[in-house]
DNA sequence: ACGCGTAAGGA
DNA sequence: TCCTTACG
C-alpha cells in the first residue's frame, strides 16, 4: 500500500497530497499540526533540494504521567475528559528515589489539555488535587521524538507504508576505543553517538531575508501593529540576489544595484506574496531577528492585504517556514557558547554590523532613521547589504555552521530550529531526556530533585552572591621565566564527572551503603557506588572519549580526504561545546536537573585535582611558577620529571594530567590570569593582559602588540638587554604620537557592549552608558547588544561618542595612563619603568605639550 | 538565560 | 564600596 504523505503548506488550504515512498531525506525538524492533530517530521530531500512533509504514522498522542488512578483523574476532569484520549499503566524507574515508580499515563488529544495555558491543563488540575504529576512540561513534538526514537540531522527513507526508516550505512567505522570500555551502557552510547556522528551533513541552499518598512524617524516600526507598508525586501541568495522595492512616486531605479537585480512592484500584496514565493524555494532561510520582526511583520502584513502568508507559521515567539528551516541568526549569534567557542569570541556585541563587522568583515550601510523620505536607490542598497552580509553570517566557517548545528541536533536530539534558538543548556537537558526515555527511566521534575537530594551547598564562594567555591588559581610568581612546561588536565570537569560518577543522579543517594563513599573530606554529600546508577557520568565519559581519542585524531590524520578530515573537525569542535558546559549546568537554576550538591561537588574534586598535583610536583622537586583551575606552570623541569609527575598524579587521583605546551619563557606578573607566554615556535600566548582585550582603544592595542612582536625574538637572557631598549623605543613613539594627537578618533575609542536597556542603568552611569544616552538624544537607537563607541574627551561630560567627538577634545592625560596601566603589567617584571620612558607623562608630559 | 574567579575603571 | 564589563 502507498501512504499518501502531506507535502507543501498547511495554512488552511487543502493539503497537497504526494506520494513520498521510497523518499530519501535528512530529518530537519518536527513539528505540531494542529488542523491534523499530528506530529510531523519535515525533511529535506538531497536530491531535489526541497522539503517534505510525514506525518506521524504511529498513532502516537500526547501525556503525562500521574501517581493518580485512571477513575481519580476522570473524577476531576470535569469539561476536560473531552479531550482525554485513554489511560495506560507506566512502569519506569524513578532516578531520583531508585526505585520502580507505578504511575497512569494518560494520554489526551492535543497537547493543550496536558498543559495548556492559563491553567486550564491536566497538569495543574492534578497538581492542585495533590497529585504528582511528570513530564507534563515538555513540548509535545519533543516528546514525539523521544518515543519515536527519531534523529534530527540523520537521513531517513520513507517505507511503503509511510514510516521513517533511518538511513545508516552499514560499513560505519566505529572506534576502537568502544572495545576497551569495560561496561555494556557506555559501550553501547559510545556506538550508537559514533554510528549517528559519522554520516556527512548535506549542502543545502540557503537565501537570507530582510525586509524595511515605511516609518519616519520617531517611529518604531512594531509586529504588535503593523501600520508602515513594507517598501523593500531583499533577498541575497546561493543562486539568486534581489532587491523588491514598492513604487511610491514615480522615481527612476536602475535595473541593478550593487549587484541585486532591482525588481519594482505596484502594490505591496504583489511585492509580499513574491517574496513569499521566491524563499518557498530555499530549504534554509536566514533572517537577523527574522523572529521577532522581519517574518512576523511580513506575515502579519500579508494577512492585513488579503495575501496568504504561507509559508510563514508564526508562534509566539519564533517563525517558522513550512517550506524550509528559518533560522534567525540573531538568536544563534547571541548564543554564549556559538559565541564563546564556536566564533572565539571574534564579537563583542550582537548587533548585525558588529557582528558581521567582526565575522565578515563588512557592516551595514549608514543611511539614518527615516525611511520614509530615503531616497529609493539609497534604500535598495541598504536593504540589499542587510540582506547579503546576513547571507555571509549564515554561510561562514566555509560553510560549516550549517554542518555544526546538524550536528548538534543529532547529539541533542533537537530540531534545526531549536538547536538555532535554544541556549546550550536545553540542548544538554535534552540529549538526556531522550536518552531516558529510551530507558524507561521517569524524567524527575526539578523540585523533587531538590527535595530528595538536598539544594544545599557547603563551601563559601569568594565572589558575593555566587552558591559555592570554583577553582584555584595560584599566586604566580613574578617574573620572566625561561624553560616552562605547562602541564593541564585536559576536560578536568568531564573527566570528573565520568571518574567520580558525579551528577544529580548519583549526588546523595538514598542508599546507605553509599553514604560513606566521600571522595572529598570537608563535604558532606556522597556518591552512588552503584555502577548502574546515573546516566550522565557515563554520556559526558563517552562524548570526551570520543573526542580526544577517536575525532580529534581522525581530524588530524592525513591519510583521510581533506573533506572527511574537515567532517570530523567539525565533529570535535562541537564535541568541545557540549563538554565545556556539561558541568555549568548543574550550577544553573534554570536547568531542569539543576543540582548545587553536584555542581559543588565538581569544583571540589576539581580543587583537590589541582592541590594533589600540586603537591605531588613538589615532591618531586619541581619549580611551580603558576596554576590556574587546571594547569600548573613549571619551570625547568627535565622530561624524567614531567613524566614522573604524571604517572604518579594518575595513580593518585585516576585521570590523566598531560603535557599541553612548551614555553621559551613566561612573564608573569603579580596579577593573577595575567601573562604572556612566547612558545619555541615563537608564537605568543597572551592572557588576561590589558592590551589584549577588545576593548581597549585601538592605539594602545597596537602599541601593545609591536611591544610583543619585540619579545617574540627573545631567545635567552642575553636578548632582554636589546629588548628593552627596543621596546622603551617603542612606547616612546606612541606616546609621542599621543602627545601630538597623530591619530584618527576611531584609533582612541573604546567599545563596550550595552547589555540592558538604557533605562535599566539606573544604580549608576557608566561611561559607556553616557555616550550611548548622547546618541539616543541625537535619534540613533541603542539597544542591548549595541556596541558603543566612545572617546574620552576634556568636557564636563568626560566622554562622548566617536560620532559626535572632535580630535581637539580628546583627553590626552587620561589616554596617557591608561597607556601607562596597559603596559604597567609587562613593564613591571622587564623592570622598565614607564613613567620614566614616556618622560614624566603624568605632569610634565602635559606641561610640555600646553 | 551553563558555572565561578580575577581584574579594571568609574560612580 | 558597588556596579559594570571583559575574560580565563
Amino acid at each position: 500500500m502507498v501512504r499518501l504523505v502531506a507535502s507543501g503548506n498547511s495554512l488552511g488550504e487543502a493539503s497537497q497530497l504526494v506520494p513520498a515512498a521510497g523518499r530519501v531525506g535528512y530529518l530537519l525538524s518536527v513539528y505540531y499540526e494542529g488542523s491534523e492533530r499530528k506530529a510531523v517530521a519535515k525533511l529535506y530531500d538531497p536530491e531535489s533540494g526541497e522539503i517534505f512533509h510525514v506525518p506521524d504514522w504511529t498513532g502516537h498522542r500526547p501525556y503525562l504521567l500521574t501517581d493518580a488512578r485512571p477513575e481519580e483523574v476522570e473524577e476531576l476532569a470535569g469539561r476536560l475528559a473531552a479531550r482525554i484520549a485513554g489511560y495506560a499503566p507506566s512502569e519506569k524507574w524513578d532516578v531520583v528515589r531508585l526505585r520502580k515508580a507505578r504511575l497512569t499515563r494518560v494520554e489526551t488529544k492535543d497537547p493543550l489539555a496536558v498543559g495548556g495555558d492559563r491553567g486550564g491543563g491536566l497538569r495543574e488540575l492534578l497538581g492542585r488535587a495533590g497529585h504528582q504529576v511528570w513530564e507534563a512540561r515538555i513540548k509535545y513534538y519533543e516528546s514525539y521524538i523521544y518515543d519515536v526514537g527519531l534523529i534530527p540531522g540523520l537521513p531517513y527513507r520513507v517505507s511503503e507504508d509511510g514510516r521513517l526508516e533511518p538511513l545508516i550505512p552499514d560499513d560505519v567505522k566505529l572506534p576502537r576505543l568502544a572495545h576497551t570500555l569495560s561496561d555494556e551502557a557506555s559501550r553501547r552510547l559510545m556506538e550508537d553517538i559514533a554510528r549517528i556522528l559519522e554520516v556527512r551533513a548535506p549542502k543545502m541552499r540557503s537565501v537570507a531575508l530582510d525586509i524595511e518598512v515605511a516609518a519616519a524617524e520617531n517611529q518604531i516600526p512594531s509586529v504588535k501593529e503593523v501600520r508602515h507598508p513594507v517598501i523593500a525586501a531583499a533577498l541575497a541568495g546561493d543562486d539568486e540576489n534581489e532587491v523588491h522595492l514598492l513604487r511610491r512616486g514615480a522615481p527612476e531605479v536602475p535595473g541593478e544595484i550593487d549587484g541585486a537585480r532591482v525588481v519594482v512592484h505596484e502594490s505591496e500584496a504583489e511585492l509580499i506574496r513574491t517574496v513569499l514565493d521566491k524563499i518557498s524555494r530555499y530549504p534554509v532561510v536566514f533572517t537577523f531577528n527574522g523572529d521577532g520582526f522581519d517574518m512576523p511583520y511580513l506575515a502579519k502584513r500579508a494577512q492585513e492585504l488579503g495575501v496568504n502568508p504561507r509559508p510563514i507559521r508564526l508562534e509566539r515567539d519564533r517563525a517558522l517556514l513550512d517550506t524550509g528551516v528559518h533560522i534567525d541568526l540573531y538568536q544563534l549569534y547571541s548564543n554564549r557558547s556559538v559565541q564563546v567557542y564556536i566564533f572565539g569570541g571574534k564579537y563583542l556585541g550582537t548587533t548585525l554590523d558588529e557582528i558581521a563587522q567582526a565575522i565578515v568583515g563588512v557592516g551595514k550601510l549608514e543611511v539614518g532613521r527615516d525611511f520614509t523620505s530615503i531616497e529609493t536607490a539609497r534604500l535598495a542598497s541598504y536593504c540589499y547589504r542587510d540582506a547579503k552580509i546576513t547571507h555571509m553570517l549564515g554561510n561562514v566557517l566555509d560553510g560549516r555552521l550549517i554542518d555544526l548545528l546538524m550536528l548538534f541536533a543529532r547529539l541533542s536530539k533537537l530540531p534545526l530550529e531549536d538547536v538555532a534558538r535554544l541556549g546550550i543548556s536545553q540542548w544538554i537537558k535534552n540529549m538526556v531526556y531522550f536518552e531516558y526515555r529510551r530507558r524507561d527511566w521517569l524524567i524527575p521534575n526539578k523540585e523533587e530533585i531538590i527535595l530528595v537530594r538536598g539544594a544545599e551547598t557547603y563551601s563559601r564562594a569568594l565572589i558575593k552572591g555566587k552558591k559555592y567555591m570554583g577553582a584555584i588559581v595560584l599566586e604566580p610568581v613574578p617574573g620572566v621565566h625561561f624553560d616552562v612546561h605547562v602541564m593541564d588536565f585536559a576536560s578536568l570537569y568531564p573527566s570528573i564527572i565520568a571518574r567520580w560518577g558525579v551528577s544529580f543522579e548519583t549526588v546523595n543517594c538514598p542508599h546507605t551503603e553509599c553514604r560513606s563513599n566521600r571522595p572529598v573530606e570537608g563535604l558532606p554529600h556522597w556518591i552512588c557506588t552503584h555502577d548502574e546508577v546515573g546516566l550522565i557520568p557515563k554520556l559526558i565519559g563517552v562524548l570526551r572519549d570520543l573526542r580526544v581519542g577517536w575525532y580529534k585524531r581522525l581530524a588530524r590524520d592525513r591519510s583521510l580526504p581533506e573533506e572527511q578530515r574537515r567532517w570530523y573537525d567539525v565533529i570535535q569542535s562541537g564535541l568541545k561545546v557540549l563538554l565545556n558546559a556539561s558541568y555549568g549546568v548543574f550550577g544553573y537554576e534554570n536547568f531542569p536537573l539543576y543540582s548545587p550538591p553536584a555542581a559543588e561537588m565538581i569544583t571540589a574534586l576539581a580543587r583537590k585535582a589541582m592541590t594533589t598535583a600540586l603537591r605531588i610536583a613538589r615532591e618531586l622537586g619541581l619549580n611551580v611558577v603558576y596554576g590556574d583551575t587546571d594547569s600548573l606552570f613549571i619551570k625547568g623541569a627535565s622530561e624524567g620529571d614531567l613524566r614522573a609527575l604524571e604517572r604518579r598524579v594518575e595513580e593518585d587521583l585516576g585521570i590523566d594530567i598531560e603535557l599541553e605546551k612548551h614555553y621559551r619563557y613566561v612573564i608573569l606578573s603579580r596579577l593573577k590570569k595575567n601573562y604572556l607566554g612566547v612558545r619555541d615556535d615563537g608564537t605568543v600566548d597572551i592572557k588576561g593582559l590589558l592590551g589584549k582585550k577588545r576593548n581597549v582603544p585601538d592605539l594602545v592595542r597596537r602599541a601593545f602588540a609591536e611591544v610583543i612582536d619585540i619579545l617574540r625574538s627573545v631567545h635567552d637572557p642575553a636578548d632582554f638587554e636589546g629588548a628593552r631598549r627596543e621596546i622603551k623605543e617603542k612606547i616612546r613613539e606612541y606616546v609621542n604620537r599621543l602627545r601630538n594627537r597623530e591619530f584618527s578618533l576611531e584609533e582612541v575609542s573604546f567599545r563596550m557592549v550595552l547589555t540592558k536597556p538604557l533605562k535599566s542603568y539606573v544604580k549608576t552611569t557608566p561611561q559607556h552608558v553616557k555616550a550611548a544616552k548622547m546618541l539616543e538624544a541625537r535619534g540613533t537607537r541603542v539597544y542591548p547588544g549595541t556596541v558603543i563607541e566612545f572617546v574620552k574627551t576634556t568636557g564636563r561630560q568626560g566622554v562622548k561618542p566617536v560620532s559626535l567627538a572632535k580630535k581637539e577634545e580628546v583627553d590626552i592625560q587620561k589616554y596617557m595612563e591608561i597607556m601607562k596601566t596597559t603596559f604597567e603589567q609587562i613593564l613591571d617584571v622587564l623592570g622598565i619603568d614607564f613613567d620614566e620612558v614616556a618622560g614624566g607623562v603624568s605632569e610634565e608630559g602635559l606641561a610640555a605639550y600646553f
